[in-house]
DNA sequence: TCCTAAATATGATTTTTATCATGTTTTAAA
DNA sequence: TTTAAAACATGATAAAAATCATATTTAGGA
């Protein structure tokens, strides 16, 4: 479903979201072990994501990482289209050209309501609205 | 979702048992471009889905792949278990160790419920079910 | 029996993804 | 103004997935 990548950079986004602010900044080694990715790994992605405009940072001395108000009112959707190829939620489960409900494959019918819905959840709930869940403990982010 | 692998073989297995029989085989080189398969890869995977009995094989001249009665009868779930790993659809979506309704991640909620309903599709329907639906022209199979 | 056409087995190569490593720039604080 | 701590940029390596290649075995037909 998503890229290694991907689960990586949600986590570590959420992460941000319930743990930092615009000034109490997060290093990226304070957050790998916590978020259990590879820190060296980490590291590039959060430039990456920093560069794209979806987490915030600050250099130096009492630098690191955090999320502004403006940053998590993005979505888990913006924070995955910056790292997986941009078609992943419209290519039929089969690879069959374009997914087409004219002309469904044979799986279809099967996953792509459900699909849909997904999708929508990632474009409508914003990165603050599951950071509340989080802190409301109505989903868990451990490891 | 879907390893490329195993996308091949689904369609692989879809397009046998539309088109092939017990007395009428299907050569590896007259399949792959129908389906759209890269011939030796098509091959390879082709001769693992026969050694672990998804699909049947003939040696020699007028020999080829084909499926039998009891092949047909097996799930798309069947197909995708030879190749993908066997845990694809029980881990969390964000490879939080395990996925968990009691400790759910924050993806849970939201995929968990349709990848249940894909899953049980994937399960329930036998292939011979998939065939009939390509006959009858209420999915396709193109590419 | 011999030839040939097919699957089978096995391994090599390529491509993609994930991971690691290291030098450069910025900035807070002494 | 010097130092050090942090992100930033870039590239190297490793691992996994996909693809390609080729020698071996089986079996039908001349
Ligand atoms: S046509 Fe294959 S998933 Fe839509
Ligand atoms: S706990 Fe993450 S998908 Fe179930």
């Amino acid at each position: 479903m998503f890229s290694n990548s991907s689960k990586y950079a949600i986590k570590a986004v959420l992460f941000l979201a319930v743990n930092s602010s615009e000034d109490h900044r997060i290093m990226v080694k304070d957050m790998a072990e916590p978020i259990n990715v590879p820190q060296a790994y980490l590291a590039k992605l959060l430039q990456e994501l920093s560069r794209k405009g979806i987490i915030s940072s600050k250099k130096g001395p009492k630098g690191g990482f955090f999320l502004s108000k403006e940053n998590s009112q993005l979505t888990l959707m913006d924070v995955v289209n910056v790292i997986d190829a941009d078609d992943k939620f419209n290519a039929c489960l089969l690879s069959l050209e374009k997914c087409n409900a004219d002309k469904p494959c044979p799986l279809h019918d099967l996953a792509i309501p459900s699909r849909s819905k997904l999708i929508h959840s990632l474009n409508q709930n914003s990165i603050k609205d599951f950071s509340m869940q989080i802190e409301q403990g109505k989903v868990f982010l451990p490891l």
